[in-house]
DNA sequence: GGTCATGTCGAAAAAGTTTCGGAGAGCTGA
DNA sequence: TCAGCTCTCCGAAACTTTTTCGACATGACC
């Protein structure tokens, strides 16, 4: 049998414990440790939290799989710590896709940091979890430990926190991408760009808010001060972060935000004030999710291959629980500008702008920028599946994303 | 041996069927039983069948739940038929925390009707799930048997097909949401109002549709034929019916959207024509998805309690598993209008446009115009870029008819 | 005919759960 | 103070199931 008891890290060592283990080392019969384990009554409090720390200290796992949990039951979860949006839907649409393929069902579950408690990752293992997909969780090293203790692989998709330490973990190329989204713009005439985005301390922030710099500076534009708003990827950061630098003495003639919600926050900041989009102001949204299709005007933006980062790290999750090792710890997805009607020549000539040769123009920019900075690319030090692929040509795909909406651009 | 099987009724009775028991009729050891149900490959496919069938007539069931499968490996699955959208999301998200709070896991599906095939339901009840909650799904009797063989209970969210047997469904009150959506554009001065819903077979759109017109009939407003237009509840659906109503000789100035996603929809379709909203249109959505929020203007909806309606149909659906009996097969949650920005007064309530007279001037105009021409509508499938609207309503409408889709008619 | 691999099976060991009785502790009333 | 009662807490033993490992049979191959 595959997976005979410990083939923990390294084989061999002490046996697992058992409740007579745990028994002996608190003094009680086995019969009392089997009581504490399973919530039976007749248990003093005291004698309870002794054996229950003593559990604890000898790592003390359900042996033996029972029938119940291992035909089918295998599971894996997929763990949000915010409410769900669009960007979590799409995310749960990939691994539920690829979970089906692979027959294991995917849970979904939105738990905050703090709920994560001691016997959190127990409790995963014990309800037939095989896996844990952490979906933009900040983890601290006390609950990586007990995943470990645990025999809970974990996957995370794009972490909050640096991967300090052997965490496996999947994100896009957001640099790439915000290069992208920059030079963009930056094609379109923009000069006054701002960018909304995130958490100063998120990595994927910090990355596609590197890659707007870089961009920008590439180009000899200025960021003054105000520029760069922080914020939590939300909508309403994108009221407030928009409203702040649309309220600066020199405003922006364009806008990154950091997310298609924020970029959407930023929307109604500038309807609020009667500026028009994207004649007035020009916005780009950031993940292409379903909402940015939806927006009015449809919203250029970087795509994130949310679906397939879904899958890939269900599929990553599997390939763990299987023991095998992955090829790297982190692997990156390629982002891909996506240009819908947010965004316009700058003020707002409207002759003249061929979307096509705006895009055209894109690709071999951010090409060369990237070419030259090896070092930006620092999140990913791993065999990706295609290696940070900047922007396709938009052309047709622009065309086609709303083909009905908005003729009156390409005029 | 009291080998007896039977273990009716009355407790008492014979004791339980064990593995020793099957194991003594079948003439074989205990630990080949227990292979045979642990589908361990090193019993004769004879045997193995010998066994079985001696299982089931021994009516054998796993007897001493295991810590593993008490706490958590119940599970209940959530289906859905389409792709995951905003919807989606605020069911989930309410499931999710139901299931947390009754510490079940919540798996999440995406199955189209013809992938539920024969063993379909049996391969749920063998992944360890407790039921099933089916959403917005059209059920066949035949899966509907299948799920009772396998002693799933089901409970469906807005069922699609009328509940036609005993299935417990749950709901919203679509009825009074379409009589409130109407009566709020009514209210607002609004005589040409639009519905652009669901499939006319789908029970919630029907409710939604009747709302509207009962509102309309109590008010004496008329509704012309292609007032009506039908779909998915899609954004696109939103693009074409928008723009199918919009295009009309004697075009509606409030729309009733069946979704919010459809709502959007329409809104592209007005801005597409230059339409501002709510100044030139008001338009109504149904749902109160996040979307609606984001929407801008943000949209006026009707409420439905999506993420309450995942909660009860999650606690429904444990208390069938329970073995208790609900108290009713269908339950509606309230819905609620929310007034945001997407509908305003008729005409903007600005001189030379009296509501009041405008309206009552219309029915007999729209009346008439239905009355002569029902080639009408044919001209402008969808994809009209701009033809010199025929006939909108020439008082105010004319001069913003060929505005160009910029804000100088306001002048 | 040896030998070896493979497939089947069960005895026995291992692990965990549950039952049931008993040791105390605490309370009460005489 | 003490018998009697109840209630809490615990463990020995019985029970259920899983897993390991050796035994045996069978057939293939040399």
């Amino acid at each position: 049998m595959p997976d005979s008891p410990r083939r923990a890290g390294v084989s061999a060592g002490p046996r697992r414990a058992t409740l007579a283990t745990v028994a002996a080392s608190a003094g009680v019969s086995v019969a009392t440790v089997s009581k504490v384990l399973n919530g039976r009554s007749d248990v003093a409090p005291a004698t309870r939290s002794l054996v229950q720390s003593l559990l604890r200290q000898h790592e003390y796992v359900a042996p033996a799989p029972r029938r119940a949990e291992k035909g089918g039951v295998a599971s894996i979860e997929v763990q949000f710590d915010t409410d769900l949006n669009a960007y979590s839907t799409e995310i749960i649409q990939g691994a539920v896709a690829a979970g089906a393929e692979a027959g294991v069902g995917v849970v979904v579950s939105i738990r905050k940091g703090s709920d994560r408690t001691a016997g959190w990752a127990r409790d995963l293992a014990d309800a037939g979890r095989r896996a844990l997909i952490a979906v933009t969780s900040e983890l601290t090293g006390r609950q990586l430990a007990a995943l470990a203790r645990a025999r809970l692989p974990l996957v995370v998709i794009d972490p909050l926190n640096l991967p300090q330490t052997r965490v496996t973990s999947i994100g896009s190329t957001n640099f790439a991408g915000g290069l992208a989204a920059t030079h963009h713009l930056l094609s379109l005439g923009h000069r006054r760009i701002a960018y909304v985005g995130g958490p100063a301390t998120a990595a994927c922030n910090q990355a596609r808010l590197h890659g707007y710099r870089a961009a920008m500076e590439a180009e000899g534009a200025a960021v003054p001060p105000g520029y760069v708003q922080a914020g939590h990827f939300r909508y309403h950061d994108g009221v407030v972060g928009g409203a702040a630098v649309l309220d600066l003495p020199v405003a922006p003639t364009a806008i990154f935000a950091g997310s298609d919600e924020t970029a959407l926050g930023i929307m109604e900041a500038a309807r609020a004030r009667g500026l028009r989009i994207p004649e007035d102001l020009s916005i780009v949204g950031f993940d292409d999710t379903q909402i940015a299709q939806m927006a009015s005007p449809p919203l250029t933006t970087v795509r994130q291959p949310l679906r397939e980062m879904g899958g890939v790290a269900l599929r990553t999750a599997l390939r763990l629980v299987a023991g095998e090792r992955v090829d790297s710890h982190h692997m990156e997805l390629a982002t891909e500008l996506v240009v819908r009607g947010s965004t316009a020549r700058v003020s707002g000539s409207r002759a003249g702008v061929r979307p096509s040769s705006a895009a055209e123009s894109v690709a071999p920019v951010a090409q060369s920028a990237l070419a030259a900075p090896a070092a930006v690319s620092r999140p990913a030090p791993a065999s990706t599946p295609r290696p940070a692929r900047v922007s396709r040509k938009p052309s047709s795909r622009a065309a086609a994303t709303d083909g009905k909406g908005t003729p009156d651009r390409t005029a």
